[in-house]
This record gives C-alpha cells, sequence and structure tokens, in this order.
DNA sequence: CGCGACTATCTTTTT
DNA sequence: GATAGTCGCG
C-alpha cells in the first residue's frame, strides 16, 4: 500500500458503489485494481468467493492473477475470486446453467473458421454464394449478436435488402449452431444474456455470489459484455471499473466509447476518479502521445503529466523498403543495446497488422537476435492440430457437425455429401445416420467396402468415447494421437503433436493442483484451449525481443518501442481510411503503441513495400505528419548501416515538411470560411486552421466537422 | 474417385 | 504470397 499515491490509494479505499476510474496510459491502472482486490480480501475481509474480476484478453487475465497471487502468497483461498476473460468466465456459468437454455453442457465452441465453414455451407445450400461474401457475413451475424439485436431491438431486423439476406442467414446459422450444440465466442455473452433475461432466478443466484465486480480496460466492453454486467449489478451496484477511452482499439468487435461516456447515467450516484500522472514514460513520450490523441475530436479531455526525466526525442526513419525497414530495426537494437545496459527484453517492436512479422523476424535472425513473435503460433491454424482437435471435440459432443465434417472429409467426398444432405432431409444428424450406415446403405448407394470404413471410424469414437467418461484430458489426447499417428488415414508423426500433447498435460496437472474441484474433463480443457491458453505464457521471461501487434501489446511496456510501417494504407490501415470514426480508431491505436515506451520511441516507415507480391508505393502515415516538431528526431542519414542504399532513400518526410516547399504550395491560400469540395465529404466551409495552418476544422453540409489534414486529402477550392 | 494444377480473393486487429 | 475452392486428368 505505501507505493502507491494518494489519489490511488482513495480509489482502493472506496469500496462501495458504482465507480469509474480513468486513468491514462501508464498511470498505474493494473496496480490499483489488483491492489484492491487484495485491499478488499485482506483488509475489509470480503470472501474472495464474492469477487468478479474481469478483462478482455487473455494476456490480461494471465497477468491480473499472477500479480494477485504474488501479493497474497500464503493466503489460500485467493483461487476462489472468480477472475479471466469474459469469455472463459460466463461459459463457464453457461456449461452450468445450460439446461434452462436448451443446450446441453457439453457444448463445443466454434472458432471463427468453423464460423466460417457453417456460413458457407448455408451459402450453399441457399444458392446465394456469389452475391454475398462469407466474411462480410460472419462480421454482420458477429455484429448483430454483440448489439443484442433480437434480443432487446427486434426492429432493428429488418432494414435492406441486404440486411434482409443476411438476417435469413442469420436465422440458419442459428439452427445449424443449436442442432450442433455450439456456441461461437459471441454467442458465450449472448447466451449468458438470454439467460439472466429470462431467467430472473438465475440471475439472483450470481448477483448473490458475485458481491463485487472490476472490469479492466472497460472502454472495451459492447453492448453484449455491458448489458450482461448492468444485470449482474443491479442489486449490490458494486461495480468498480477502470478504462481509458483513449485506449479504445476494439470498435471492430462491437466495443463502444458510448459505455465509458454514458457510465455515471447507467449509473447514478458513480464516483469519477482520475490517474492522469504517468509513471512509465520520459517527458517527451509523454508529450507526444498526448499530442497526437489531440487530433481525435471523440475524446474525454485529460491532461496526462509525469515527473519524469525529460528523455530522448521520438526518432523517425524513412526506409527505402520494408526490407530495410527491419534491417534499420535490427541494427538500432544492437547499437543501442551497445551503448546502454539493455537486455533484448527490453526492446519491442510493433506492428499494425501480423503480416509484417516476417521480413522483421527475417532481419533478426540474420544479426542473431533471439526474439519472440507473440500470436504467431497459432495452433487452431495447424491442419494437423484442427485434425486432433476435430476427434476431442466430436468425443465430447457427437453433434458438432463442422468438427464430424471434418474427420469424413478424409474419405469419401462424395458420401459424405450425400449423408449431409439425407441428414437434412431427414432431421437426423450426421453422427446418427453413420451409427446406423446398415439402414441407409442403399439410399446412399454405397458399397460394402465403403460402409465398413465409416463403421470402423464410428467404432474408434465410440471406443474413446466411453473410456472419456472416466479418463482425463490427457489420457484422451494420447489415444487419439495414437490413432492419427497410426497410418490408416493420415501421415502423421508423433512429434507433430508434441506441442498440444504438452499443453493437454500441463492443463491436468494444473487442475490435479487445485484444491476443490479441478475439471480434468475433455470438455475442460477444451474450453481452455479456446477461451483461456495464452500460447506465449512460457516466454514471457526470456531474455528476447518482443515481437507483437499493438492489439496484443496493450497493457505492456518496454524500455525501447519500434514501431514499423506507419504509412498511409498500412497504419492507418487501408480500410480505415473511409470514416473519421474508424480514423480516430487508428489514432487511438497509434496512441497505445506510443505509450508502450518507457525510455525511447523509433518509428519507422518505408517508401515502397511490397503488398500482394506487388510492390506499391506508400506515403508516410499521417500520424507521422500529426507529430509535433518539438518532440520528434529525423533521421535522414543511414550513418553505419546501409553503405549502398543511401541515395534511394533520401527521406520523403523530409521533403514533404520542407518549409520552403510548404509555404510555396497552395496550401497557403487555405484561410476560415473559404469554401472547398473534398472527395469523400463532398462541400464544406473551413471554419479554422490549425497547427501551423497544416489542418483544417471543416464543416461540411453532408458530414459534419472534420479535422482534415491540408497535406494528404485533396481539397478543391470553391470560392 | 482422388490428386494436382489453376484462379480468385484476400489481411486489420481478439475472444 | 498464401490459401481455399474449382476443374480436369490419370
Amino acid at each position: 500500500m505505501n507505493s502507491l499515491n494518494s489519489s490511488q490509494r482513495k480509489i482502493i479505499e472506496t469500496i462501495n458503489g458504482p465507480i469509474l476510474v480513468l486513468a491514462g496510459a501508464g498511470s498505474g491502472k493494473t496496480r490499483v485494481i489488483t491492489h484492491r482486490i487484495v485491499h478488499m480480501i485482506q483488509n475489509i475481509g470480503i470472501s474472495p468467493s464474492n469477487i468478479l474480476a474481469l478483462t478482455f484478453t487473455k494476456k490480461a487475465a494471465k497477468e491480473m492473477k499472477n500479480r494477485i497471487s504474488d501479493m497474497m502468497m500464503n493466503q489460500t483461498d485467493f483461487d476462489q475470486i472468480t477472475l479471466g476473460t469474459f469469455h472463459s468466465i460466463f461459459s463457464n456459468i453457461l456449461r452450468e446453467e445450460s439446461h434452462w437454455l436448451g443446450f446441453k453442457s457439453n457444448y463445443t465452441i466454434y472458432d471463427h473458421k468453423d464460423s466460417e465453414n457453417v456460413i458457407k455451407q448455408i451459402l450453399q445450400d441457399l444458392n446465394l454464394d456469389r452475391s454475398l461474401n462469407y466474411k462480410e457475413i460472419k462480421r454482420k451475424i458477429s455484429e448483430y449478436k454483440n448489439n443484442l439485436y433480437g434480443l432487446f431491438y427486434k426492429k432493428k431486423l429488418i432494414n435492406h435488402k441486404v440486411e434482409e439476406s443476411i438476417t435469413k442467414i442469420y436465422k440458419f446459422y442459428t439452427k445449424r449452431c443449436f442442432q450442433a450444440n455450439a456456441l461461437d465466442f459471441d454467442d458465450i455473452l449472448l447466451h449468458t444474456n438470454y439467460l439472466f433475461f429470462y431467467f430472473p432466478n438465475v440471475l439472483k443466484k450470481y448477483q448473490k455470489k458475485f458481491k463485487y465486480i472490476l472490469i479492466d480496460e472497460y472502454q472495451d466492453t459492447n453492448l453484449s459484455q455491458n448489458t450482461v454486467i448492468k444485470n449482474l449489478v443491479s442489486q449490490h451496484k458494486n461495480l468498480f471499473v477502470v478504462g481509458d477511452d483513449a485506449q479504445s482499439i476494439y470498435g471492430f468487435r462491437g466495443a463502444h466509447l458510448s459505455n465509458i461516456l454514458n457510465f455515471h447515467l447507467d449509473y447514478k450516484n458513480a464516483k469519477i476518479f482520475r490517474l492522469e500522472q504517468n509513471y512509465r514514460s520520459t517527458n517527451y513520450i509523454v508529450q507526444a502521445s498526448n499530442n497526437i490523441i489531440s487530433f481525435n475530436k471523440n475524446q474525454i479531455l485529460k491532461k496526462i503529466w509525469t515527473n519524469n526525466e525529460e528523455g530522448e526525442k521520438i526518432k523517425i526513419y524513412c526506409a527505402s523498403s520494408e526490407e530495410e525497414e527491419a534491417q534499420y530495426i535490427a541494427c538500432s537494437i544492437l547499437s543501442i543495446k551497445r551503448k546502454t545496459n539493455l537486455q533484448f527484453e527490453n526492446f519491442a517492436i510493433l506492428y499494425r497488422a501480423k503480416i509484417q512479422s516476417h521480413i522483421i523476424e527475417y532481419s533478426l535472425k540474420k544479426k542473431n537476435i533471439p526474439y519472440h513473435i507473440y500470436g504467431s503460433i497459432s495452433f487452431e491454424n495447424r491442419k494437423e492440430i484442427r485434425d486432433f482437435l476435430a476427434y476431442l471435440r466430436v468425443i465430447v459432443n457427437p453433434n458438432d457437425e463442422e468438427s464430424l465434417l471434418r474427420i469424413l472429409k478424409k474419405r469419401n467426398q462424395k458420401t459424405v455429401k450425400n449423408i449431409l444432405s439425407l441428414s437434412k432431409e431427414k432431421g437426423i444428424t450426421v453422427y446418427n445416420i453413420i451409427q446406423n450406415i446398415e439402414n441407409y446403405k442403399s439410399l446412399l448407394r454405397i458399397n460394402n467396402k465403403t460402409k465398413n470404413k465409416f463403421i470402423s471410424l464410428i467404432f474408434t469414437i465410440e471406443k474413446l468415447r466411453i473410456n472419456a467418461e472416466q479418463d482425463n484430458a490427457y489420457v484422451i489426447a494420447k489415444n487419439v494421437i495414437n490413432f492419427l499417428t497410426k497410418k490408416n488415414y493420415y501421415n502423421y508423426k508423433n512429434e507433430d503433436f508434441q506441442s498440444i500433447l504438452d499443453y493437454v498435460f500441463q492443463y491436468v496437472k494444473k487442475q490435479k493442483e487445485l484444491k476443490n474441484h479441478g475439471d480434468t474433463s475433455l470438455f475442460g480443457f477444451l474450453r481452455c484451449f479456446y477461451l483461456e491458453i495464452d500460447e506465449d505464457i512460457n516466454h514471457h521471461k526470456e531474455n528476447k525481443v518482443s515481437l507483437m501487434t499493438i492489439h496484443l501489446s496493450k497493457g505492456l511496456e518496454f524500455s525501447i518501442v519500434f514501431i514499423a510501417g506507419l504509412e498511409e494504407n498500412l497504419f492507418p490501415s487501408k480500410s480505415s481510411l473511409s470514416t473519421s470514426f474508424k480514423i480516430e480508431e487508428e489514432r487511438r491505436l497509434f496512441y497505445v503503441a506510443l505509450t508502450r515506451a518507457q525510455k525511447k520511441v523509433v518509428l519507422t516507415y518505408a517508401k515502397h513495400r511490397f503488398i500482394w507480391g506487388k510492390k506499391k508505393e506508400n506515403t508516410p502515415s499521417r500520424f507521422i505528419h500529426e507529430m509535433n516538431r518539438n518532440f520528434i528526431d529525423i533521421e535522414n542519414h543511414h550513418k553505419h548501416i546501409l553503405e549502398k542504399k543511401k541515395i534511394h532513400s533520401l527521406n520523403h518526410f523530409h521533403h514533404v515538411n520542407d518549409n520552403k516547399n510548404y509555404e510555396n504550395s497552395k496550401y497557403l491560400k487555405m484561410k476560415k470560411g473559404i469554401k472547398v469540395f473534398h472527395k469523400n465529404f463532398g462541400l464544406g466551409i473551413i471554419v479554422e486552421l490549425q497547427n501551423q495552418n497544416q489542418i483544417a476544422l471543416i464543416k461540411f453540409q453532408q458530414s459534419g466537422e472534420k479535422r482534415i489534414f491540408l497535406k494528404l486529402d485533396k481539397l478543391v477550392i470553391c470560392s
């Protein structure tokens, strides 16, 4: 407690009622939430089992768990705290309460690919496959679910023609998932909403249990999550949320700023605290990131400040290509490391899109720099792992059609197709048809050889299933791997599965160590696999440079941070350019990236980059232009790094910002009151010029007030 | 009936 | 450049 400042302490000691903490980056947000939990248990005497603590990412949940367990070393009942991601916690509750909603507790969790496959099939069945794109539909359905359309907002479902067909697909999709006894990620929250909405007695039970609810990164909640919480706290009103509107970066998942902006309306008498002192970064970094976020119109005004040293200016480097950019980063790491006493683990390389990691990885490898790419293993994308999981899933839930089809497709495709249509026609599950394949032999027009293939398969699965009732997940996993490596149908080797088998082993071991009721079942493992396992855990403390997307970096800090690929179309991403709302989210993402750094930030961009096998020329990101010049340091000589390429990498940025050029340009003609035309927003009038006339605040007839960067957005003067 | 070559589309970001 | 889906050949 002594390590906290007075405002932090005050927040921790206010226990009851709704509380919102607006916490800037690096202000000790996680410390506050973890200390508060410990204080509640150790000093106030609140029972750990009455506490519910929620996060959004697995990493954040893990981090919080570790910190609390460190602080409560000798306290034995700390694992009674319900702590985890929204999805993980509520999937557990749904397992307990599934009977109310009419599905079975052994449900399967459908991941993205599963959902997409279901949608593809529906499109085929409905003969719609040409007009609509399955990814778009997936996104829409997700949007519907996250916004609870249909539960509270029935009207919204009938809008345009497109929406109508999507609604239709949505219904089929729901039906299929129900028949397969499967939930997708969004369903976990949606069904919890159904549960609490239609079964008040169940809601009451959990209201009674969770007397104190804490939520980290509250700005990332979507309506579905927020509604679950609203219901849970409606009795005791002890809700403690921490968030920073400037770090809201999950809009694509339905997160909406309004949840944090309207907190005081949703919860009357809410106490609002602010944490504005940054303990993490140098003054230059704090100032520069404040400056960047000020370009957003939608924000709560905050004054983030620091007592830390001034530090170094933010470095900007223009590379000729993505290769050279990567080389520059690798060389910089080595040279900074030589000059300081920093270790590799103090460095992070952040990027907008996962795809950028390849080339950086390559250059680090060449220089023998140890690194770890977070979020890269992605088990669920590996073919053999998906095959393996398909068996596990069918063993737990034979109605899991996606998995069953995956297994069957290795065999006779045509027969599988026939089985599928027969299943639809008769309303019998695929699994049941195969179980009784003898009866359908003539309908399916198959010979004895084919028939026997299917029979032997189902026999194997059934054998595994019967054992599954007593065996733990590890035993079953080993059996499945034995089967897969026996070469009957697959060419897999044992070592293909070593890593996943390790995870199963770890899982079972950990469950056995738990005092009360560890869940060593196969279902438990699968649930954990999809909702809890963080594949990067093991790499956390090794001395390696961290590579990750900015999204993954949230909540972390590093001495030195490189942010790569600051180019228009990449960061901000191409698909965000169309609306100012999306651009603002990109800018918040950039803000998150900047504020990860303690000592130093290096921004890099490349003039050329290969995209889809084609060389493309990119202009520097608008975010680079937005950087206040007092805080930046432009490196335009490559000095010790590349001898040859000097000529090619003339600094583009320097060019654009050359003062003389700038004064001669037509942009100077931009004045207050001038009528202009913008290709996206139409006609407007300049209200104000900002940042040395680089930015115009324009009131558009159609789309309202917007900030336009004069060098990037082409404006035509109309008056 | 299964496999290999060809082409269309794709990339944000996470649970 | 990578992957999924389609088509044609053996």
